[in-house]
DNA sequence: CCCCAACGTTAATGAGCGTTAACTCGTGCC
DNA sequence: GGCACGAGTTAACGCTCATTAACGTTGGGG
């Protein structure tokens, strides 16, 4: 095995990779049960069972599409947050990775939140362990940025408006239309303005976390309906 | 008087609403096409086959789900919204009435925009047709209640924000467990400081898009010339 | 030259599943 | 009493589909 076996570079990229791309194309489109092998291999010019060359099966194709975009989410939020500056720059870095991200692998973001249950039991865990370690990510940057939030008290407000922030732009190729579109316009955006409104949404509906904390702390956080809850401040970390 | 056939009350409610109420929460436990027929039978105590007596086949039960949220969301919608005062109270109103929906009935929610594509052509235009109707509900509150967002120019803001906001809000069943369970707290907030977070989410949203809107004014939200000019810096929001 | 390893092909297998058929059982009404 | 009917039951059909088997082709290295 002293030389490589051969380097394509006719298809421009690999079989494998082709399938992973074509395979996420059409699990968001229709659903990981919604999509046949035979669909998947017609795809990428090969036919059914041929695919079992590449991949263990289709179980394992959806299992390499969710943990790579996992291990890229976490390992490029790791760069952008740790790059410098405070935790103000290291949010907005992060805020800006994600709606790039958003935009341009709108595929790989669907699955990555709507075909989680249909991993086998030990892919899941990994891919759950990867997405805690970006939610962390997230939490201790909006909480550097936003004092407010930094109170012991307000961590589980932070976490859900961590949640809440990715439901947003996750929200993207979810209203246009699922498929990449490669360049132009999207309803009626241009795809840069689209990433501004984004990243201005998601700053604004911090901001707004960080206000409800500082208004209810100790109270919890009521802003229009005045029901005061006791406070929950336990909060259990596992792992 | 004609005697009803029979008052059953034993179950509290009719079969048929207890297999809706059972199939919402599988199919948005395991999607649409990862639970049986006999699952759904076995849930309700009655077992396979049986359900074809009060539902014409699963895709049935699946716009019945659909349709029925579907015309609930925008009849209570209107409801709320045209409930005296002006715009700003009308968006205030359809936040909290889709938050609580989001909070309440968290299976239906997450159906509402997962399994849509399992359904056939007619249903799925009429749920679209419905959600559109809900849609543009917002739109108007929101350019009522924020006047940079009502500059014609700026309706794809608009829009785009309120799905956005969608996908906020619709991400708490998303984040919490998938099960409803029934009363308590969830991830360390009451119920009640989860509404009202996700209340204070929603505008300081929209506040942004407002902000960006009125900022980008007659240039159409091109954010930078530049490739990989990240300084967003253009919207600083307050809520 | 020959072999083997990579890469495909088609046919077969076997399980799962939605739906239908045929039959049963209780209950209110004439 | 008998009849119709709502509500279930189990057995069987038919189809889809992931996976495996068995076989074919190419090309480079010994």
């Amino acid at each position: 095995m002293g030389s490589m076996p051969n380097v394509p570079a006719a298809s421009a990229l690999p079989r494998r990779d082709q399938i992973r791309k074509e395979a996420a194309r059409l699990f968001a489109a229709r659903g990981f049960l919604g999509v046949g092998v035979d669909e998947i291999g017609k795809a990428v010019g090969i036919s059914g069972p041929g695919l079992y060359r590449h991949f263990a099966g289709k179980d394992a194709m959806l299992a390499d599409l969710l943990i790579g975009i996992s291990e890229r989410l976490l390992e490029e939020g790791r760069r952008r947050a740790g790059n410098g500056g405070g935790a103000p720059e290291a949010l907005d870095a992060l805020i800006g990775g994600h709606v790039e991200f958003a935009l341009d692998d709108r595929d790989l973001i669907t699955l990555h939140d709507r075909e989680l249950l249909n991993l086998k039991e030990e892919d899941r865990r990994t891919v759950r362990r990867l997405q805690r370690g970006y939610l962390e990510l997230w939490v201790d940057a909006v909480r550097g940025a936003y004092p407010a939030l930094a109170e012991p008290a307000a961590e589980p407000v932070a976490r859900a408006a961590v949640h809440a922030v990715f439901g947003l732009i996750n929200s993207t190729p979810h209203s246009l239309g699922p498929n990449p579109a490669q360049d132009d316009r999207v309803a009626g955006l241009q795809r840069d303005g689209m990433a501004a409104l984004l990243h201005s949404l998601a700053h604004g509906a911090f901001s707004a976390a960080a206000g409800a904390a500082a208004a209810g702390a100790g109270s919890g956080a009521g802003a229009a309906s005045g029901t005061e809850a006791e406070a929950g401040a336990d909060t259990e970390v596992d792992t």
